[in-house]
DNA sequence: CAACAACTGTTATACCTTTCACCAAACTCA
DNA sequence: TGAGTTTGGTGAAAGGTATAACAGTTGTTG
């Protein structure tokens, strides 16, 4: 059944995409994503706004562009994240002391609760997924790796 | 545009995102997905455009779905991306021979000649990405990674 | 053969993300 | 002060992605 024409599954030559990072990568994220949502899907929380919550977490008062400066996408997202995390009762907005244009951004108390919880079952997730990698050396390099592809320029 | 050292840019502590892969994943992708606009804006093209080509370039006559699988993504988000390529003169959908069902795609002249000058520019901002790797076997070692975290199941 | 299940391309829908233009507030600098 | 510029938040529009449903076709099975 295997010599049949029709190269119906791995018989695809990937060609340069096999030896392309930005392939690669994109293919590993998906699947992060992907994993990230059938762990936290009654959560009712993404990757994104679990980051928007990492930040606020650990810096209450940011303003919403500097969370969003920080998570590296444009500000405009945030009001939607936030809209959501605020609907949720998870996160606040105050109006900053100084500036009367712009919010701080604070957790609530059920707030940092979810969040404590979340990052419970995130990292449990994490570690699973890192069980292909050999040591905790390994991984650690990795991190670096990707750190450096972040923000490398042309 | 973070060039700008003028306040708590650095004072922002990422807590457990530091640590994720995932997190470090999507902004490895997306620095990756930013250049790869940078440098094939004129050629009309988006990462997931090249990769229907590259797939196609290797192995003609393969359906839409085929494709799709070989991707990762759902059929149905083929249609848009073969219309365009159709429109761009790139490939074209020939019946298949012996599936009233399904088109084969194929890529023409101009659609090779495109996609060879793309793999050129591709493949050189690719390796001025990878300048940021210590060696050629650590990029190997990157890819060979990638992959595995491309198909861990939980 | 006929009924049924599975598959292909397609459309429609919804969601998420990104991009752009806009307005109000704040800042700059004379 | 006040004109001009910059910044913060918002909303609309565009692009990509995932799901569900549908018509036409294929294959499978009794």
């Amino acid at each position: 059944m295997q010599d049949h024409p029709k190269k119906s599954d791995q018989n695809i030559d990937f060609g340069v995409l096999d030896e392309f990072l930005g392939y690669r990568l994109r293919r590993a994220q998906m699947n992060f994503f992907a994993k990230f949502g059938e762990v936290c899907d009654d959560l009712g929380i993404s990757p994104g706004l679990f980051a928007v919550l990492a930040i606020v977490d650990r810096n209450p008062g940011l303003t919403q562009t500097a969370v969003a400066q920080a998570l590296g996408n444009d500000r405009s997202a945030m009001v939607a994240a936030v809209d959501k995390l605020e609907g949720k009762k998870l996160l606040e907005r105050r109006p900053a002391a100084n500036d009367r244009r712009s919010y701080a951004l604070f957790m609530t108390e059920e707030g940092t609760a979810f969040f404590a919880n979340a990052v419970e079952r995130v990292s449990c997730y994490e570690n699973e997924m890192a069980k292909c990698l050999e040591s905790d050396k390994e991984k650690q390099w990795l991190l670096d790796m990707l750190e450096r592809l972040a923000h490398k320029s042309l």
